[in-house]
DNA sequence: ATACCTACGTA
DNA sequence: CGTACGTAGGTATA
């Protein structure tokens, strides 16, 4: 049996992604950061169709690299009637040669050829070498290409799911002519795309019978006078044109390139990037298709070896045992207790059913009955120093700690390892990470099942892949990162879980008076505002409001949205001016009303028995190194506004305890800020004691600190916070309701006596856009993919969150390192008092009797020392019975 | 039921 | 055309 000859597909990238584009509608493929991605996804489509049913063994696609060729400039007006190239496509060919690159697919171009040229070189070469050769292009030109090794995969009117397929048969079949026959046709008949008209009433049945007759162009214009007729005679007024369109569609077939069809050979694709990519763009049943064709690839041995090679290390057989086995076999696998081992905890309905642990050579499993006595061994290792490695230590820490069992030495969490070196990706299970990074599948029951198809894997085996995927998290993160992790991250682990577990105290009592009374208030404004009207709507119903707003009530249009015209509280007031209505008030009031009430809803059925509520925090929920709280989300609890603090005032300090203390940064991020751009003005105004902003005011205005009027100390105000979020002149005069030309003055004058401020935040974006991420104070990272985007809402949202990311990321570094302190402390000083809450700057503790001086004296030290910057840490402090009288 | 959008609370 | 979050209700889909 002859051997099977090895297959060559070569794709014109450009013309198949124009096709997709225009196959796809374009508002059906949009990121959430606005990019379009309707060409991509159609190419990558057709592409793992083509990959699953060609089974290529090499492969390549071309790309034009400009519109502009020999050919332009043999022929200026070639090409020269397409239009404009559409904004949602541009932007979308360098995403889709990103995505190829991360599939290890060569992507070619070359400076004045054409991609067809390239095809046709290649296709030319692999022919020769002994290739099935499959060429996949939108262009009719590519006709010429086919014969008994090429076959043309051409797209239909319907887009590109379903390719057509020109063999040599079917050429001739559609067009009456063989293959290398196409372009003598095309001369004559012209190709309006190209902007090449061809002879004057000749269509493809002329020019076919003409070329059936004599063979080729050249021969036809040599008996170009045996042509009779008015065709006749265009065919000799118009021969230039001919000759003209003969010579530019003929594909050059000897282009100089990189790579022959023999170092095309299908790579293994990068799992990490593919999914990098993938995640970018938003694909998920595109990912799942890519490693599925690629697992088959795999087997089918198109791998090369190398891949294949990582994946070689199997899994130790699980032993179970306990007690005593147990304890030899801790000790032998941790070298007494200074190697980390893997723990998972396996839990049915929420309880201990037993522990997986293992080392990189070894497992066990260690079954858990409550109340047994034989395992002290396992209780001790399980509370000692020695060093485990989890997933979601916290949780695995709470579920124990209701167990009863005590858990301390977390060493390594591999959910922060992963979200320290992609913050800005969503927390992945286990499964999740060890696919993403060891490229190997765990077996996860589909919870839907009652009785799973899968077995799920031994959390032995699970408690193997832990350590083994920790050191290959470690080994992927910088110095840098690897201290964030060591110093801030991995610690504060238990210390965020003894602050759930203590959760705080909350007047039932209060919060139900409240509730009770906005729900009145609610219930009367919102007849008040029916009676206006004339009619009940839902208050509730963005969609309603319109309706009466801007229909009924006739009120001028507001800025838009996806759904209308915006209602929200900013639109209303500017309403509010232009055309007053007793309704956007109470609109505005019944909003508040209910907002408050809600969120007091909210808080009420989150009270535990305990009387307490306890809220999640969530290490790995920000992408710059804050925490996030949630469940309920004790971080916006109101503040602003009188009822607000009302909310406040129902959070007590508990039974037995004396009152509640909070201690708050003062401006941290500008102190950062003065820090990182070494303004010496700005130091100067922290060092000086001096209020912030009337110093500013002072400056800018050139007027003494005293005289700063409470309006210039407003827009100072507004203009420093703005400046850390990449605030525009734009930006900054609508919140301030100013003009733009005073809004740009008073940015000038800022930057003219804090320089060094613009000149840090242009750096920042800059080096960022060098190294690809931006780094805090003490190390922490966070990457940017699209700073360099051609796409300017893209390119200018990713520079905001670049210069942004240091001051929050810093100060989220040091209010943790100052948590990890003060926690410390209080434990080593013995003290009952304790830390119950953080909300980014500011830190909410109960204070035992007669420990308030200790405490005040730890929380300020801890604070204060938690960073050594050029400017001083100004720590606030207030006690009291509740939050709100707590606040200074 | 689920996914998206609008709106709004905090730092 | 200002960063970072979480929650809830309405609404349109399945």
């Amino acid at each position: 049996m002859p051997e099977e000859k090895p297959t060559l597909l070569l794709i014109d990238g450009h013309s198949l992604a124009f096709r997709a584009f225009y196959a796809l509608p374009v508002d059906s493929f949009v990121t959430r950061d606005g990019q379009h991605t309707n060409a991509i996804h159609g190419f990558i489509s057709m592409l793992l169709n083509l990959l699953q049913q060609q089974k290529p063994t090499h492969l390549a696609v071309a790309f034009d690299i400009s519109r502009y060729s020999f050919r332009t400039r043999e022929y200026a007006e070639y090409k020269g009637t397409r239009g404009e190239t559409p904004p949602e496509f541009v932007g979308q060919v360098p995403l889709l040669e990103e995505a190829l690159h991360a599939m290890n697919i060569r992507t070619l171009s070359k400076e004045d050829f054409e991609a067809d040229d390239i095809l046709a070189t290649l296709a030319t070469r692999g022919a020769a070498e002994g290739y099935r050769v499959l060429v996949v292009s939108g262009d009719r030109d590519t006709i010429q290409l086919v014969d008994d090794d090429v076959t043309l995969l051409y797209p239909n009117v319907r887009g590109v799911s379903e390719l057509k397929t020109y063999d040599t048969d079917a050429v001739i079949e559609r067009y009456g002519i063989r293959p290398e026959q196409y372009p003598e046709i095309a001369a004559l008949v012209g190709e309006t795309s190209d902007n090449l008209p061809g002879v004057d009433k000749v269509g493809e049945k002329t020019a076919v019978k003409w070329i059936q007759q004599y063979g080729t162009v050249e021969e036809l214009l040599a008996h170009a006078d045996a042509i009779t007729g008015v065709v006749g005679q265009n065919l000799r007024d118009q021969q230039d044109r001919v000759v003209r369109n003969r010579r530019l569609n003929r594909l050059v077939r000897d282009v100089e390139l990189p790579y022959g069809p023999a170092d095309l050979e299908r790579e293994a694709i990068d799992p990490t990037a593919v999914r990098a990519v993938f995640d970018r763009l938003q694909f998920r049943t595109l990912l799942d298709r890519v490693f599925k064709i690629e697992g088959a690839a795999a087997d089918a041995g198109l791998v090369d070896a190398e891949a294949g090679e990582s994946t070689a290390i199997s899994a130790p057989v699980v032993r179970t045992m306990i007690d005593e086995e147990l304890a030899k076999w801790l000790q032998t696998q941790s070298k007494d207790g200074t190697l980390p081992l893997g723990l998972r905890i396996a839990t049915v309905g929420g309880q201990v059913e037993g522990f997986g642990i293992a080392s990189l050579t070894e497992s066990a499993w260690v079954p858990w009955a409550p109340g047994r006595p034989d395992y002290t061994a396992l209780e001790q290792w399980l509370a000692s120093d020695a060093p485990k490695y989890l997933h979601d230590a916290k949780r695995q820490l709470k579920t124990l700690h209701s167990a009863g069992l005590e858990l301390a030495g977390v060493a390594g969490d591999t959910a922060l390892s992963a979200w320290l070196l992609r913050p800005g990706n969503k927390a992945d299970s286990l499964g999740g990470l060890v696919y993403y990074y060891l490229g190997e599948t765990l077996p996860e029951p589909d919870p839907s099942q009652l009785v799973p198809e899968t077995e799920a894997l031994n959390p032995a085996t699970e408690a193997w892949y832990l350590v083994r995927l920790q050191a290959e998290l470690d080994a992927r993160l910088d110095p840098g990162s690897l201290s964030v992790q060591h110093d801030i991250e991995v610690p504060l682990v238990p210390v965020l879980a003894r602050m759930e577990l203590q959760g705080i105290t909350v007047s039932a009592d209060v919060l139900g008076e409240l509730n009770s009374r906005l729900g009145t208030q609610a219930a009367e404004i919102a007849q008040r505002a029916y009676a206006e009207i004339g009619r009940e709507v839902n208050l509730g119903s963005p969609k309603q409001l319109q309706e009466v707003l801007f229909d009924q009530l006739g009120m001028p249009k507001t800025r838009s949205n996806k759904t209308g015209y915006s209602t929200d509280a900013q639109a209303l007031a500017d309403l509010q001016e232009q055309h007053p209505h007793p309704f956007l008030e109470l609109l505005l009031q019944h909003r508040d009303a209910t907002k408050i009430r809600q969120i007091v809803e909210t808080l009420q059925t989150a009270i535990g028995q305990d009387a307490r509520i306890h809220t999640t925090y969530e290490q790995t929920g920000s992408a710059t190194g804050r925490i996030s709280s949630n469940d309920p989300n004790l971080q916006n609890i109101p503040v602003k506004t009188e009822v607000g603090r009302e909310v406040r005032s129902a959070f007590l300090a508990g039974e037995g305890f004396e009152t509640l203390l909070t201690a708050d940064y003062s401006q941290i991020e500008m102190r950062i800020m003065a820090h990182l751009s070494e303004d010496e003005g700005l130091i100067e105004a922290f060092r000086s004691g001096e209020d912030l902003h009337r110093f500013v005011g002072a400056r800018i205005f050139g007027v003494a600190p005293a005289d700063v009027t409470p309006t210039m100390r407003t827009k100072v105000k507004a203009m420093s916070y703005g400046l850390a979020y990449g605030l525009s002149a734009f930006g900054l005069s609508k919140q301030l309701r100013i003009e733009v030309a005073e809004a740009r003055e008073l940015m000038a004058d800022y930057f003219a006596r804090f320089g060094a401020v613009r000149e840090y935040l242009r750096g920042v974006v800059e080096q960022a856009r060098v190294d690809g991420y931006t780094t805090t104070i003490f190390g922490r990272r966070r990457p940017f993919s699209d700073l360099g985007s051609t796409n300017r809402v893209l390119r200018e949202n990713a520079e905001r969150q670049a210069l942004n990311s240091p001051i929050q990321g810093s100060a989220a570094d040091i209010i943790k390192r100052a948590m990890l302190t003060i926690d410390a402390e209080i434990r080593a000083a013995g003290l009952a008092s304790r830390m119950l809450l953080q909300v980014h700057d500011e830190l909410v503790f109960e204070v035992a009797p007669g420990e308030r001086e200790a405490l005040t004296g730890i929380v300020t030290a801890g604070m204060a020392g938690a960073a050594e910057l050029s400017v001083p840490l100004d720590v606030q402090l207030g006690t009291g019975p509740n939050w709100d009288a707590a606040a200074h």
